[in-house]
DNA sequence: GAGTTGATGTCAGTGGCTGACATCAACGAC
DNA sequence: GTCGTTGATGTCAGCCACTGACATCAACTC
């Protein structure tokens, strides 16, 4: 006989984000979400951190595919080529099946504070992860922080982008088009 | 007779930073924090949303400061060059006498995720405030939107290099090595 | 079969935060 | 001058996020 249905984090996971879609992240308490798979708050409190991070302690494997993707480069690469290299492999997180499940996580995000503040938390530590793997290349500290700050922005606007109604591109693309403006941005610099 | 004394918004701004210097952001309750200038907890948050926003709340005033220079900016400026203008005229409020200062509150803000988290989202409502003054100019809001953010990236690479120990130039100094390194970087792309 | 492990439950407690209502100096209308 | 209003504060009760301590008990080990 089984003790415990297995599962418990995935079980979670997916019912707090149907909770927050269905009645909101606020008018959730966490003893609800726990309930609704047959646990209780103590044990919700067990697998995640937080409330929050419920929605968000999955993005370490995009964080270790980013960091990835930059030692894999080609040695020669200049920084900024290193990133446009890593954006593109890691893009593959964001196929067409992804998409309307990231428009849907997106929404609970985008319309609570708390879980914006807890995402782009998750987006510093990616930089700050991207900045290290290329001082790892040989790239001084400030120039590192700048790219990879850099390829974040590049990121995050792509990203909005990607799930915005009517776009039609993949991941890839937008973030092509970006370093594209990007580029001619910084070359109209005096 | 005067029946409360005078300030206390930034009363409990200054006894807030000093606790959470002394004794720990976690370790400090608010009705520590409000009994220490003669007030109750219930007031804390009649003058701050959260625990958090006592640190905060005067960052609307460099928000307002960076949308103003974007718009007082030549009208023929490239939109990284507004960004550039607004970095120069907003870095008046780190002048050197607030080096120290800051330096103390960048402390007890790098040293708690909860102060990172709030700081982060203050400085993703800067980037989108930008966005929108560029949009105002005619800048395409895909490109307001990438400028505005890789402005925001400068600024706080810079920030955080212009507190560092040994740091000796000005914050002006730094973000404009920056906007240099930048303009290689994305020379450099193919 | 005895001992160990590990995911879970139970319970009590702290602290952030809110709503409702009361207080009372200052201030303006008259 | 009195009187009603205003607004910053206090008081109190309560919800909920989160934690520490301890108990439970199937599965696994030897």
């Amino acid at each position: 006989m089984v003790r415990w249905e297995p599962g418990a984090t995935d079980r979670l996971r997916v019912a707090a984000l149907d909770l927050y879609l269905q009645q909101g992240y606020e008018q959730t308490t966490v003893g609800e979400i726990a309930k609704s798979v047959g646990l209780t708050e103590r044990t919700f409190f067990r697998h995640f951190a937080d409330k929050r991070e419920v929605l968000f302690d999955a993005e370490g494997h995009l964080e270790q595919a980013f960091v990835d993707a930059v030692a894999a480069a080609p040695p020669e690469a200049a920084p900024l080529e290193v990133i446009q290299a890593a954006l593109t492999t890691t893009a593959q997180f964001f196929g067409a099946e992804r998409r309307s499940w990231s428009q849907k996580r997106y929404q609970v995000i985008s319309a609570n504070l708390p879980l914006k503040e807890r995402e782009l938390l998750k987006m510093a530590s990616l930089a700050n992860a991207l900045a290290a793997a290329l001082q790892r290349r040989g790239v001084p500290e400030l120039v590192a922080a700048l790219a990879a700050q850099t390829g974040i922005a590049v990121f995050t606007v792509a990203f909005e982008q990607w799930i915005a109604d009517g776009e039609t591109r993949s991941l890839v693309e937008v973030e092509r088009e970006l370093l594209g403006e990007l580029k001619v941005l910084a070359a109209a610099l005096r």
